[in-house]
DNA sequence: TCTCGCATAGCAAGCGCTTACATGATTTCG
DNA sequence: CGAAATCATGTAAGCGCTTGCTATGCGAGA
């Protein structure tokens, strides 16, 4: 195997400094056009690629972000990683992709090894920072980040440490429009189904439903809330033992996403139940799978990758208010979510089949 | 903003010099009890974080690892950088994600930027390796990678260089297995829609639509090979197109991907074709939306999760070997594919209803 | 008691790059 | 025409870490 390329190697094939060909390289200073011609045939004879680790050493920025999310395929985690990825490709950047599968353990983990990789910024979304049980450690790696000229950028809900940004992203907002939705449609009795109660999404999201009724005078049935987890598999189960039991009557499900929302359709479907005839579903992050499904799926939509734009400008931004000088203001974005009609809807009918 | 702790401030702290605190931190040598103790403490006094980059300098692999793919919010690839994430990280690795949004040109950039960033291995999923036009650049890429001790894994298909490992799928087998299929059912009139011409991945699938009508003496009809792009948009497009000229007879559909027959859900729908009565169809992949779709898909699976955690093994197990000693072996490996039999093939009918 | 060997720990070179400072060659202009 | 400014380039220090080699202190065997 060849010995690497350096620099020195380029140097003295093209019978100048090191320190020249860096010039020539970075273009940060002027080469006379004669000796860059020479580097960069020299460069090419030998295969030269310069070496990012020695680079970022010597004291330039990585240029590289962290994100950390929970899985790679859930589209909504990939949608944002996409605005991150996007955004950050724009700016030649690159992206360390994190998946935890929810272990909030991993999430400390990787928050710690993309500080050892010195990420310009590490961008976490919808992170363990909403669970009290892990917030400290969580706002502890923020801070040290932060000290060190990097910064932690948290996608879900601004956090009570200063030294996180934050993209939130409105979920009472939505989840009450998305109620009061089926509250137009004369629905009463509506299910919520999902989302586990430590998180600040979940909570935010099921106070805007209560809200809603609130709103309506409408008195909020406990019985008719199905906390627990969020995804297909929970809606699934948890609906269809909610059916198999019986005893509840509801015209309306008011799913905490999506994905819990596609569970929801198999289980109305096994029990013979239609939609939106005999129940109506409102799902929330508008993935694609809502317009797929049939009937589409009326939801809230979030702008995901936008989400995960604003999180890398945001880094850069403060890259570059670094450079010019030390700051410790750090800005939190605010993103507005709204409500998408489709077919899965309908108005309520005196009486649920049963 | 302080200045971030070194190696050195821990030793100074704990009243040591810097290589014993190496020695302490990466295990690799004995360190007194006593000793380690103190160099903890002065640790998480200073809240030491280590500088990957200048490890890396000095000579410790990058653990990190590059993977290139077109998008992250299509399943096919997501599923893929999911095995190649929980592999990577079960070593302890972390991820570059690299997505090219279809662009060869950015394939070959993100190729250069992980070369610099010194990944232990890039892996490049459905690359344009393929593409007669730029395959003779990522091979150049490839060699320079091994060259200098990495290794360049592609996940798709084999490839004429010696420098690329690859993972491949089988995309003839799985495409005859689909044909038989709908054969077997009785269609004679196989529409074949989407796949660019000049991918490896679609000569394939087309070669074994070819190979299955053949075994039973049909002829190929031309016409009825829609070829041009891949995925729900292409699908919904062309067999729009296709239905309204109304010239073409067929009963069943052999889309390309999935997500390619999404867009002929769409079509077929709007045109009042029912499936599996009026046509019947069939995709490749087999991702989540395919089981999601009303009715679910027939169609073949590929193990893209295997494929990414594989093309890691390959990874780690280059590096294990150019550790022992020099090694020029890179090997392939072969991953089958199998048809899913769901909801949407019947048997043909004698005439499409018009 | 003396020497040897082992367990610890220190010294310092070196990884490949950037850049402040120094140097020589040209040009510019009074 | 000479001093000063300008430009292109070289010199070398330093970024933070690892590790080969060396030094020290100690108990053990002779």
């Amino acid at each position: 195997m060849a010995r690497r390329a350096t620099i020195a190697d380029v140097a003295a094939l093209a019978n100048v400094s090191s320190a020249t060909v860096s010039r020539a390289l970075s273009g940060n200073y002027p080469v006379a056009e004669s000796t860059r011609a020479r580097i960069e045939a020299a460069v090419s004879e030998l295969g030269y690629v310069a070496n990012a680790q020695a680079r970022a050493l010597a004291g330039i920025p990585t240029r590289t972000v962290g994100i950390i999310i929970q899985e790679i395929v859930d589209s909504f985690y990939a949608f944002v990683a996409r605005g991150v990825e996007q955004e950050a490709a724009a700016s030649g950047r690159l992206c360390l992709v994190c998946c935890t599968h929810g272990d909030p353990r991993q999430e400390l983990a990787f928050l710690d090894l993309l500080h050892e990789q010195r990420a310009d910024a590490v961008i976490l979304v919808g992170g363990s920072i909403s669970d009290k049980r892990h917030a400290g450690e969580v706002m502890a790696r923020g801070k040290s980040l932060r000290d060190t000229g990097s910064l932690l950028i948290h996608c879900g809900r601004a956090t009570p440490s200063e030294d996180i940004a934050a993209v939130e992203y409105d979920n009472g907002g939505g989840a009450f429009a998305a109620t009061d939705h089926l509250l137009t449609n004369g629905h009463r009795r509506i299910l919520y189904l999902g989302g586990p109660k430590r998180f600040s999404t979940s909570v935010d999201r099921l106070e805007g439903y209560k809200r809603a009724l609130a709103s309506r005078g409408i008195e909020v049935d406990p019985e008719l809330i199905q906390l627990g987890a969020l995804g297909q598999r929970f809606g699934y189960e948890r609906l269809k033992a909610v059916l198999a039991e019986g005893r509840l009557d509801f015209t309306a499900i008011f799913a905490a996403n999506d994905n819990t929302a596609v569970g929801a359709y198999q289980a109305l479907d096994e029990a013979g139940l239609r939609i939106p005839e005999d129940v109506s579903v409102v799902g929330y992050d508008d993935i694609p799978v809502a317009a797929l499904l049939r009937p589409a799926l009326t939801t809230v939509n979030i702008p995901l990758e936008e989400m995960g734009r604003r999180a890398v400008r945001l880094a850069v931004a403060h890259g570059n208010e670094y450079a010019d000088a030390y700051s410790v203001s750090s800005h939190n974005v605010r993103l507005g979510t709204h409500l998408v009609l489709r077919d899965s809807v309908a108005p309520a009918r005196k009486k649920r089949r049963q």
